[in-house]
DNA sequence: CCAGACGTTGTT
DNA sequence: GTCTGG
DNA sequence: CCAGACGTTGTT
DNA sequence: GTCTGG
């Protein structure tokens, strides 16, 4: 799963793959928590522009009533994202990247819960695969929302956890933004990220409370890679 | 036909 | 145990 | 994802 | 809005 991760840097790469102008600076980010806003970027399907956007994670579909009753819908499950109500359209309409320096992920042995950071090796970012809708209240207030598409963990990760986000590759974004691709296009840039392309290494638990946001959070603290059997 | 759900994770 | 907030 | 609350009445 | 269950 993916319920936790850092942005930093700039994404002077991402924006000039989209041709969007100079975006404004962002303050980085070391413990970015479900419900709050995330940069995206996607394909407005009005103007067939890119766009870069602030959503909150955790998609609250349009139809929905009460934003109330669904609340926590950060991730989607590739397997399954065709099926769901609440997936469906936006997998077919509204897709986005999220980028990331990196994320958490928690082992669990016992009752421990030891959180590990994963990062890229070759790029400065993760560029997720994210759904998002707009949801429209009625008294006209307006919710953009959005989620990180999920797969089953690669083998490094297998080791911590048994799903991980969806990592697109960097020559697969515009292939993913674009409204004209195929689904079972779509459907293939679902998988999971390999192993070479990311390492990780143990981190304080300090991570774990969202108020720590901070570079502390993905300092080294012991193993470096999990043990692989 | 209408009513009610619409999600993931993990754990058992 | 389960829900809410970040 | 984890942390932290989990309640009401009334008064300030 | 759209699907499933009754």
């Amino acid at each position: 799963m993916c319920g936790r991760f850092t942005l930093t840097g700039n994404l002077i790469w991402l924006i000039r793959l989209l041709g969007l102008e100079q975006l404004q600076k962002f303050a980085p980010r070391y413990n970015i928590a479900p419900s709050q806003p995330l940069i995206v970027f996607y394909k407005d399907p009005d103007s067939g522009e890119y766009k870069q956007d602030f959503q909150l994670w955790g998609l609250v579909p349009s139809f929905i009533k009460d934003p109330a009753d669904v609340r926590n819908m950060i991730n989607a499950r590739a397997e399954t994202i065709e099926q769901k109500p609440s997936f469906k359209k936006a997998f077919r309409y509204r897709r986005c990247i999220i980028p990331a320096s990196g994320f958490y992920e928690w082992q669990k042995s016992g009752k421990d819960k030891q959180p590990w950071y994963f990062s890229p090796t070759e790029n400065e970012h993760f560029y997720f695969a994210g759904l998002w809708d707009i949801w429209h209240g009625p008294d006209g207030e307006q919710l953009d929302t959005c989620a990180i598409i999920t797969t089953e963990a690669n083998r490094v990760m297998s080791r911590i956890h048994h799903r991980m986000p969806v990592i697109i590759a960097p020559d697969d974004l515009l292939t993913w933004l674009n409204d004209e691709t195929e689904p079972a296009a779509l459907k293939r840039l679902l998988r999971p990220f390999p192993d070479a392309r990311m390492k990780c290494w143990k981190i304080d638990k300090l991570v774990n409370n969202p108020a720590n946001d901070r570079p502390e959070c993905i300092e080294p603290k012991g193993e470096l890679q999990p043990e692989l059997f």
